[in-house]
RNA sequence: GGCGGCGUAGCCAAGUGGCUAAGGCGGAGGUCUGCAAAACCUCUAUUCAUCGGUUCGAUUCCGAUCGCCGCCUCCA
């Protein structure tokens, strides 16, 4: 079955096709950096990690931009974000946005997430968003008043198509005020004027202002990507009224379909709550790599589906960590086997294995990007692969175990970070062993176990079998 | 009030109109071992929130109820 993409647009599972065969145009809503990135910009950001590598791994040329924000919009009490972080911390609005684009960028290295092939920024790209407002004013889907434009719903009755709303039924201004300046509650801005106090402003025709909350997402994507993006991605809260906002002056401008295919993840949980910065329960990426590494961490996220809400528990996860270094052990046999494998031909039965995992993990993936069941197969290949190499297999077995192995667990899924060591220290390591084993041949325990308890407290774990010891580093 | 999602073993988590309801963690037993660890083997949900309905048959479809969550406001 070819790859199926659940689209939030039709609810539905679809084929995916892209628009130009063998070119995936996509579009990911990046952060707002005014503050460090949290484990729900992990998830996030980790889901659609999956989602590019998957494709490259289908062949597809991927084009992947996301965004960084590093405009100010507004908060309820109609301070700007990245104003009030630079007031905080007593820095130049830019010197602020420099700080957590660089954080943020360390955290997704850190998650083994792969950069975006552009990043670009809110406020590299002013003339554009002024530019899309202007043909908007232009097509008679946007008007201003006092400084500031407003996109006219009235001239869009499509609005809603993606979040199921209806305009009528929405409870308009229950918990923000509704600027007077708009014809209808629903207008939403497109270029507000600033306020003299307001930092980060701009020369436009309307006066000196900044862009609205959603046009920056579809001047650039529109700038990189072209007017119909096969894949947009984004989180469930931003479905409206963000992306829905993006259709409307995208579609209104261009007249042609924005996106194909939308994707959304689902929030991370912190004791059945949602995290989110606005409620000020969420931990940073950089505090959670205090306690467990940035493997570990993605391994938890991609052992549930990227539309299922994930709660972060030190439990689950401690429970997952557990896991990965099963798969982490599986590979590490992989290559000491590779290193030690007799020369031969590869076995038939060891191509049909491969085979065989290749079609289940494919399966899995093909079916929205189920990394849960994909990873489920994994585990019960790592058995089947340990089994194997309790036996002596050719060199050429090992290898072909091996490289389908780390091409289904570390090239598409990223979860097979490098042990902690340089190379060069396997080779001592085992000279250490083969000496142990000496020493055990003399049945010299006290000694033999000194060894094991020292490499131990180094991080190497031994396995003593009858014919042979072996090692593994611990984590 | 409107829109949407979820409720599967002690915990995490896939999945399907009917053959054994994946996988991981934890737990129990075993093989191996000088001991240990790892690995491997076996066991660990007669049952999928509750109650109805459709069906020859439902955990899976439909409805109701209960519980939890998200969006309708910037948020990944």
């Amino acid at each position: 079955m070819p790859l199926q993409i659940y689209n939030s647009l039709t609810r539905q599972k679809e084929e995916f096709v892209p628009l130009t065969e063998g070119l995936v145009r996509m579009y990911v809503c990046g952060p707002t950096v005014y503050d460090y990135p949290h484990i729900g910009h992990a998830k996030s950001y980790i889901s659609f990690d999956i989602v590019v590598r998957y494709l490259r791994y289908l062949g597809y040329r991927v084009k992947y931009v996301q965004n960084i924000t590093d405009v100010g919009h507004l908060l309820d009490d109609g301070e700007d974000r990245i104003l009030k972080g630079a007031q905080r911390e007593k820095r130049d609005p830019m010197e602020l946005v420099e700080i957590y684009t660089r954080a943020y960028f360390d955290a997704m290295d850190a998650l083994n997430v792969r950069r975006p092939d552009i990043s670009p920024r809110a406020t590299g790209h002013i003339p554009e968003q002024i530019e899309m407002v202007q043909r908007l004013i232009e097509k008679g889907h946007a008007y201003e008043v006092n400084g500031s434009v407003y996109f006219d719903i009235s001239t869009w009755p499509q609005y809603g198509v993606l979040s199921g709303r209806k305009v009528e039924d929405q409870r308009a201004g229950e918990r923000l005020e509704i600027s007077e300046e708009k014809r209808h509650p629903a207008d939403f801005a497109l270029w507000k004027k600033a306020d003299p106090e307001h930092i980060m402003r701009w020369n436009s025709p309307w006066g000196r202002g900044y862009p609205g909350w959603h046009i920056e997402c579809s001047a650039m994507s529109m700038k990189y990507l072209g007017e119909t993006l096969d894949i947009h991605g984004g989180g469930m809260e931003n479905q409206f009224p963000h992306h829905e906002c993006e259709i409307a002056q995208s579609e209104a401008m261009t007249g042609t379909p924005f996106v194909r295919y939308w994707m959304h993840h689902n929030m991370v949980m912190v004791d059945g709550v949602k995290m989110s910065k606005s409620l000020g329960n969420f931990t940073s990426v950089q505090r959670a790599l205090e306690s467990y590494s940035g493997a570990q961490i993605r391994f938890f996220i991609l052992q549930s589906h990227y539309r299922s809400p994930v709660d972060f528990s030190k439990e689950a996860i401690d429970a997952s960590a557990q896991g990965l270094e099963r798969l982490m052990a599986a590979r590490d046999q992989l290559e000491r086997a590779l290193r030690q494998a007799s020369d031969g031909e590869s076995a038939a039965e060891i191509a049909t294995l491969t085979a065989e995992y290749k079609a289940l993990f494919e399966k899995e993936m093909n079916d929205d990007f189920n990394t849960p069941a994909a990873i489920g197969h994994l585990f019960n290949y790592a058995r089947e692969i340990n089994s194997r190499l309790n036996s002596s297999l050719s060199a050429a077995s090992v290898k072909l175990l091996r490289d389908s192995f780390v091409l289904f667990a570390d090239d598409v899924l990223g979860i097979l970070p490098e042990r902690a060591a340089g190379l060069p220290a396997d080779d001592f390591i085992d000279l250490l062993v083969s000496l142990r084993r000496e020493i055990r041949a003399q049945k010299n325990w006290a000694l033999s176990d000194y060894l094991r308890v020292r490499l131990d407290e180094l991080g190497v774990v031994i396995k003593d079998d009858k014919e042979k010891s072996s090692w593994a580093y611990k984590n």
